[in-house]
DNA sequence: CTAGAACCTGACGTTGACGTCAGAGGCAAG
DNA sequence: CTTGCCTCTGACGTCAACGTCAGGTTCTAG
């Protein structure tokens, strides 16, 4: 599989793939014309890596926790950094929950009938 | 209150207050000398600033919204970019829970005691 | 065999939310 | 009055994850 192909099928782009084996995050095998070819899995890993991102991990923490998904393995500091960013990432869902119903907020006291222009209201009142 | 001490209540830097401002989130009342002052109320609006922007809405977004916090109103294009955000964040709460998961799995399958030394197995095969 | 698509390596450009520095003025205390 | 902290307005710097362009090679379909 080349780059344009695990470019299509994990939905980025070719720049990014190369920009991710330049941080260590993503191998290669290349043909003796140095262009690259990867297994079928790294459109896993490729996807794994977006998600991290999205998450807010940055490329070196990246590179620090996959050989431990690789390995299987964890040593003292990347368990240390892994229960980190996990704990980040829950404070961070939590924070997104109160932002959201935040905006539930808005979008309902801004959509309810605007109660401002009811003057029969009034009228009821002076009765 | 000056801009020094809303930015130690907010916990934000003078500097993002000053950004803010130039943002059109955030008004203040000049001094006679030009420097900035605000109410109370401000404390509140940098922080629900500070959610927006963590939840990853862009400033120009914001300004979009803030006037429908305050006038209590919204038009039918910020009604649809209010809740175009909070789908938005929906959907980044989904994937972020997934993502937690998935290092929750990874912790778990690198911090469990590995099993790959254990020979005695590979013994009882061979029954 | 040839055109066009895909790939390569640099290397500079982009974007957003600020950080930081320079130079100048403002304000309360002693 | 002056010392020291706060504030002001530009304006350039930063950082990360790519986008984009240049100039050249490689693969593939006809």
């Amino acid at each position: 599989m080349r780059i344009g192909e695990l470019a299509t099928q994990a939905g980025v782009s070719v720049r990014a793939l190369r920009y991710y084996e330049e941080q260590g995050l993503l191998g290669s095998v290349r043909s003796p014309s140095g262009q690259r070819h990867y297994v079928e899995a790294a459109v896993d890993r490729v996807q794994l890596i977006q998600h991290l991102y999205a998450a807010g991990l940055a490329s070196r923490t990246i590179a620090e926790l996959l050989p431990c998904v690789d390995a299987q393995v964890s040593t003292p500091e990347s368990r240390a950094t892994l229960s980190a960013e996990r704990d980040r990432i829950d404070r961070q869902i939590t924070e997104l929950i109160q932002t959201r119903d935040r905006l539930d907020a808005i979008i309902d006291l801004t959509t309810r009938p605007d109660l401002s222009g009811c003057v029969i209201k009034e009228d009821s009142y002076a009765m």
